[in-house]
DNA sequence: ACAATTAGTAACTATTCAGTTACAAATATA
DNA sequence: TATATTTGTAACTGAATAGTTACTAATTGT
């Protein structure tokens, strides 16, 4: 479980996005983060671990205790990614949407 | 290779990240997209099947060729997903900048 | 008709991945 | 001090992934 470690990589588990999802907005120890899925304790740890790594997430020693949270920092780099094909798919879907308003309006004028 | 088949997990592959950006613009047959790789045809062909089965990338056949292009639509998913974190984002960040002001003002006027 | 081009797929390999259980280390509590 | 809690990690398993080569099918050009 080494190798290609990259915030894309990262969020293509469907179990780390809820992660994110979950310490988007407040911190949590990683057993109380745990209690939230199916799937054993170290097997969220490891998540916790690849998310930690790429950034995503942030740790907080407390004690015995590790508190996480998502940072929102690291998230930029996929918004950044997806919005730079926006402007183009924005275009597109405006054209189309243009498109049925146009035809919706012939369909009323027939009646 | 066959199972998980989201946009999610269809982007975290940076060649199939480099195909989309490829056909972001323009239309291209399956062997020109291959060109531009290292990796066999075969490998091209795999992940642009991968990348149309998620809807990231249309294809028209004309002829024995088969032209593929980016489709905008599927990346909305992508950046719809990092967008509901902006606000949060950059929230965190107007107040770290905001800080390192505050900083900077303190050592100008010490000197 | 024959040769060349374009593409999909089968069969195989090596690596990575997500999960498990078992154990050890550190800290907190009785 | 003894015990419970919180966590990390090692060792293992099975499945998925990304790549390869070899082959076939369909279309195009000579």
């Amino acid at each position: 479980m080494e190798a290609r470690r990259d915030v894309f990589q990262a969020i293509a588990d469907p179990t780390r996005r809820e992660i994110i999802n979950i310490l988007a907005h407040r911190s949590m120890n990683l057993n109380s983060v745990a209690e939230n899925f199916d799937i054993s304790r170290p097997a969220v740890s490891k998540h916790i671990k690849i998310l930690n790594e790429c950034g995503l997430v942030v740790i907080h020693k407390k004690g015995r205790e590790r508190y996480c949270q998502a940072n929102p920092a690291s998230l930029i780099e996929v918004w950044e990614w997806a919005n730079q094909y926006r402007a183009f798919w924005k275009e597109k879907l405006d054209a189309l949407e243009l498109l049925l308003k146009e035809e919706y309006k012939e369909n009323i004028e027939k009646k």
